[in-house]
DNA sequence: TTCTACTTGAGATTGAGTCTCAATAAGAAT
DNA sequence: ATTCTTATTGAGACTCAATCTCAAGTAGAA
């Protein structure tokens, strides 16, 4: 796992560079997000650190994931039902999500004629673009019932 | 404003079919979010109301917004900020939001590409299309500074 | 090792939105 | 118009994720 290894120097020099410091919680959390490519709540990061015996406070983990968000190792994604979500960011293309309204199962997408769009849409409105949402909510393959889908 | 006296019968109507009442607060409300075009919160709208010497409670908004949304007269709107928005749905077509990050103004888009690549999107992925959301953030018009867009 | 400033954790706080429940009111029936 | 049943309202309690507070603890430079 020697990427692992680089991501974590990257993040030192990251800390060093805003004068926060390394502490074994930011370490620990860090080192959770990149072993996980979920899109978890601040309760399942406080979880999954939990089984692994490392006892780190919400409090922490909220102040740790604001900074891996502005140094760019996480993105924070709000869907709409009052938590937000957490993901790694770093082996991934710029993409947006599915949302299943059953199982709440998050899919990505990515489509670069709708990018395409929205640049022109801001252009036309002399509206200066820094970023954007678009979620897909309906109902994912799992959670459709399996009738007649080979057919089709 | 006859066609405002026809919203109201409709709502009538509407309140019947699910055997709820039409009470002086649903009333004025209904009437306060005809009389705008604006994606307003809920104390936006109690305020509103106040300034015309209604006093509504917030809970009974909220409650009438939720009756309102079912009944396809009132759009409610997530933008991320942890605050809903309501917008008078009924003369406008489906459309997307533009949201200044500045001075927080809500512009509407409408795109059928857009759209179509969505349906193309939820397919490919077989994936049920209930409902979206698309919302583009930066900087609107008036928020530039105002240099040297007339030369462009 | 010392020292200073940053960090942590426990618990308090926030705030939009929801819920509770007693008092009130709609509206059907008479 | 009156009665009666049931929905509705409002005040304030409550929820719950997220943030804040502050005393105790720790990183890391000197």
């Amino acid at each position: 796992m020697e990427i692992i290894a680089e991501h974590i120097d990257r993040f030192k020099e990251a800390l060093k560079d805003e004068d926060l410091r390394l502490t074994s919680q930011r370490l620990a959390i860090l080192e959770d997000i990149l072993g996980s490519d979920e899109h978890r709540e601040c309760d399942d990061i406080f979880l999954s650190l939990k089984r692994k015996q490392l006892s780190v406070s919400r409090a922490t983990i909220y102040r740790t994931l604001d900074i891996l968000e502005i140094v760019g190792f996480v993105r924070k994604l709000n869907i709409g039902d009052g938590r937000f979500r957490y993901e790694n960011k770093l082996p991934k293309p710029n993409h947006d999500h599915m949302i299943c309204l059953e199982c709440g199962k998050i899919l990505e997408f990515v489509d670069y004629e709708i990018e395409a769009r929205q640049v022109h849409l801001a252009k036309q409105h002399n509206f200066k673009l820094v970023r954007h949402i678009h979620q897909l909510f309906g109902i994912c393959e799992d959670c459709q019932p399996a009738t007649a889908n080979k057919g089709v």
